[in-house]
DNA sequence: TTGTAAGCGTTATCAG
DNA sequence: CTGATAACGCTTACAA
């Protein structure tokens, strides 16, 4: 194995100093044009490629984006097996990364205090969070100066960062007011947590479109969690054993695919017997029978822009808030009340 | 900001050299008892972490595991939208490489001489190839002399570094066998690349079974690709027109529920007019309606068994070849050919 | 326009 | 058992 070829190797065989190397590498100063030629030749001829350890080392930069994801049981594995959104969110991001020259890192962390380390350890250049985190994680990024963009959160609790998220009360609003169009009154609103900003933003919606249309929606149906589809599926089952909605409205379309497979185990139809709404609109929603009405998040194009506004922040620049349109996608899970 | 803690501080507050704290730190050499309590102290204190970006320039090594997915567009971004697999692979390894304390970097790679500049560049301890490769970027590895692991793919093809693969032989013998057993003679293989070995192993199980009960196996039907959802949509219209087949065996649960939907778009049922079988069992599999009788690929444990040996690689183990155990799991999209 | 030398945080070599 | 000191590959004042 050849060893690799470094700074000082390439400035040798151009009979520079490594300082000089380092300006031309950096676009720094006046080189002369001459001695610049030579540099870049050298640098070719031993396929030099510069150390990004090293440069860490000196300049606190790393090129290192990491991706800050929801955690189960101690592990990211679970809500990526489960949820592919969060998938189409990782691409996403990792697109726009690589064209900006960085790396991204995944991980879940449990405690707070893990976060400091991590971003020390690894030099990391910023943060994005893909969704609610515990206050006191934000004051400590804040505290060690580093740049993070929130994607999926409200910034009454971020601490000041710049999020990037989609209207849900406006997703939660169209989805009611589509059935509602078709004749459902009784429309179970499932959710886990109500204190969560998200949910709430949707569930107001929900009742925006109620009141408007004079009609009395039904108390929200707890759900263990809105990503899994084992929750969707225990959801179905009970909605279905209180006879008495004629829709329902998930909050992922994983869950809403357990709903379904819930109505079709019971010898009904979706969307005859019950009707369902997704959330999302991931890849797969699409594929599916029936393909499912669903609320577009646009997710690829949250991420890219997620990653677009950090890596700019990296850079100096200053971003802002961006709420990013929202829209129903109107396909098979959902059909007219029956009766 | 309080500046982070460095081993320096770490020294002048436990009133020893930075050395000292550098062996109570790698666990070296003897140091007292009472010092050693000092120094550990002193850094319990100043909330110390070690940096791995200077371990990283001196060790030459980085803790850092990278993953080389297929690429589709320059972009990873396709494949892990379209197949889950693929992020079912993912959290396994980076399940394994947290417990083991890795991070783990994705990227696709276009050009080969773009993967040494990236593991230099990064000091990369050891890389995950998922799937197969050119074979110049396994030798240009093995000249850089750094660890690798290979999933799905046949040692022939690797230049010797170990692989964790499936019985796809095996596979296709068991998929072949079920729709035999269910009367199917005419059933379409779907392929895209008949040198692939995967594919190829597969194909060869399948001519086994059908041999073995003398039947005659019609050719099989190309594809674009036995990835993705559109592929498997135009085969299955494709198999419809032909109005030949009775069943159809797909590479990935992902293009088989293409073939599904474009059954149901034809007005027709799956499994009454058309049987269909995966490949993989990803987790939305046992979800859909109809849920999808698949080979299983057992994808979590493969991920993690592959991680595992690369980790016991990286410091300075050995690791042979393992083949993991694959299994049919009959579910409800085949059924008795009809006639 | 180019070079010298110190420094980034750590480990490794070699003394003491 | 402990400590100087020189690396690791690169950047950055400061000189020349």
């Amino acid at each position: 194995m050849e060893k690799r070829a470094t700074i000082r190797d390439v400035a040798e065989r151009a009979k520079v100093s490594k300082t000089t190397v380092s300006y031309v590498l950096n676009d720094v100063k006046k080189v002369s044009e001459d001695t610049r030629k030579r540099v870049l030749e050298a640098m070719a001829e031993l396929h030099y490629e510069p150390d990004f350890t090293a440069i860490s080392l000196t300049k606190r930069k790393s090129q290192l984006i990491g991706v800050i994801m929801p955690l189960v049981n101690e592990s990211i594995a679970a809500v990526m097996q489960e949820n592919t959104y969060f998938n189409e969110m990782i691409s996403a991001i990792e697109k726009v990364a690589r064209e900006n020259g960085f790396d991204i890192l995944l991980t879940g962390l449990a405690e707070p205090e893990r976060y400091r380390a991590w971003v020390q350890k690894r030099h990391l250049d910023g943060l994005l969070f893909l969704g609610l985190f515990p206050e006191e994680i934000y004051s400590e990024m804040r505290s060690m100066d580093v740049p993070a963009i929130l994607i999926d959160t409200y910034e009454t609790h971020t601490g000041d960062y710049p999020s990037v998220n989609v209207d849900d009360e406006k997703g939660g609003y169209e989805a009611a007011r589509h059935l509602l169009a078709l004749g459902h009154k009784q429309t179970a609103f499932l959710t886990s947590n109500r204190a969560d900003p998200v949910e709430r933003e949707r569930y107001k919606g929900f009742q925006r479109a109620y009141k408007e249309a004079a009609v009395k929606l039904p108390p929200p149906v707890e759900t263990a969690s809105v990503h899994s589809f084992e929750s969707g599926y225990a959801a179905g089952r009970k909605i279905l054993e209180e006879e008495r909605f004629t829709a329902v409205s998930a909050g992922s379309d994983t869950t809403a695919l357990g709903i379904v497979r819930a109505v079709h185990d019971a010898g009904k139809e979706v969307p005859g017997d019950l009707s369902v709404t997704g959330f999302d609109d991931i890849r797969m929603s699409r594929y599916l029978t029936p393909a499912l009405t669903t609320v577009r998040q646009h997710i690829e194009r949250k991420g890219m822009i997620a990653a677009k506004k950090l890596v700019h922040v990296i850079n100096g620049g200053q971003e802002k808030a961006e709420m990013i349109d929202i829209e129903l996608v109107v396909r098979d899970s959902t059909g007219p009340a029956p009766g």
